[in-house]
DNA sequence: GGTCCCAATTGATCTGGGTCAAAGTTAGTC
DNA sequence: GACTAACTTTGACCCAGATCAATTGGGACC
């Protein structure tokens, strides 16, 4: 775990969202950090941690997709949150892991040794506050996800999983009105995010196309030509609320 | 909203399990925070703060229950928070609620001005750690949630809500093995937390009774003579995780 | 004691999404 | 370029929980 086996990535890499600590990229804080710093790849599918595993360090997503899930002992699977490029894995001041983390495409992680970061919290406050904002984020972000699992549709699911990926990921394209994106997760994660079945999944992305309010190029290359008309279909205000 | 009407209240008073950053009762804590502080009472039903209003202090509850909950247009609710003694209130840092806060029972709070309490945050640092270590807690509570909502049965949520209830609201009762509690909350109320309809919830809790894992004596008040089996019925690990 | 009101129960029926099953797609790999 | 394996779509049927509709129960108040 400790060898370093990314080599390109250095801080000034950081993607423009990179909300996680070391991505604040101010020099002196990196002089600091840096020694007790590593990068760690893992491939697609590969499990970053298991529940109830002790962890040895806090660190935040470089690049790709990860999951948390949590499971059942008879194997019924809930996702709990969606780890994107800058968000934060981890739980400073807790020794095991509460869910298991899956890289659903290769990831790039930046890890902090766990003890000498509790130990730089507590000394530099302005870590342990920028820390306490990031997990209200995540906690707003897991609420509002409670309303879509307890009171949307299937159709409405889907349209909310769709618009909450579109917002982070979308890849700029300023010659078009349309919003285009890759789905980073299988039918059957997106079904485990979403309380349904792979099916339901499959059949719900099926009508929103054949409606028209998105197009597919593949199974997984989306483009929205109008997101407004998404955000109706996913039940939102069309302002759009605070999630992630 | 400034005008203290609860009187009995000090922070001798706190209840044992009192986690909020008043409940540490250390003497030296409360000279520093009795300037910015306090008591509030709400009336059942009562509104505490609506979703989107500018919310001018952080708090956390003495006595009787409140819950979050979030509001679709068309009048679908979902709760995504329960707020029983002890818990916190506010999201510091953060000028709006994100949600509605409503008292279902007659409600203490013990608040704090957000400003000066701010600033007492940033001069703490215990107190921001202490913040952190709570909104980790409520994270994991909502995922754990999430699990219930995307997953179970109607059966296993109310079982599960039950076993929540029970942990947190237990009046000992040490003659006997049976656990007893009161539910603080309507059947609708139950429904909103369960992503249900209260026709079901009401479904659930007879059929619950009838094969004789809970008791009740009137509509609300509830007894376990079995905890095991009825975190059995959670389709929980029957360790217990870690709910809150 | 009566009656008003609201919470809760219970019944009958309907339906969205689950389940089971089969066939179609796509990306590797040899 | 055929072969495999994993992912995805589509169809047919079913059931848990929603919906609609009466009742029932239990305080609070006169």
């Amino acid at each position: 775990m400790n060898t370093p086996n990314f080599t390109a990535g250095k801080c000034g890499d950081c993607p423009i969202r990179h909300r996680a600590v070391c991505a604040r990229c101010n020099a002196d804080e990196l002089v600091e950090l840096d020694a007790i710093k590593y990068y760690r790849t893992y491939e697609a599918g590969q499990t970053v941690i298991w529940s109830g595993d002790k962890m040895g360090f806090v660190g935040s997503v470089v690049s790709g997709v990860a999951t948390l899930t949590q499971t059942m002992e008879d194997g019924r699977t809930q996702m709990v949150g969606l780890l994107l490029p800058s968000d934060f894995v981890g739980r400073p001041g807790r020794d095991g892991a509460a869910y298991n983390v899956v890289a659903t495409t290769d990831v790039v992680m930046c890890c902090f040794r766990k003890k000498p970061f509790e130990e730089l919290m507590s000394k530099t406050p302005h870590i342990a506050h920028r820390l306490l904002e990031m997990t209200l984020d995540e906690l707003d972000a897991a609420r509002e996800w409670m309303l879509v699992l307890g009171r949307k549709t299937a159709r409405e699911k889907i349209a909310s999983l769709l618009s909450i990926i579109a917002r982070r990921n979308t890849t700029p394209d300023n010659n078009s009105v349309s919003t285009v994106f890759d789905l980073p997760l299988t039918r059957e994660a997106m079904a485990d995010y979403l309380g349904l079945t792979l099916e339901t999944v499959s059949r719900q992305v099926s009508a929103l196309k054949r409606d028209g309010v998105i197009q597919l190029q593949g199974k997984r290359h989306v483009t929205v030509p109008d997101m407004t008309r998404l955000m109706e279909e996913a039940g939102d205000d069309t302002d759009g609320g605070f999630l992630i």
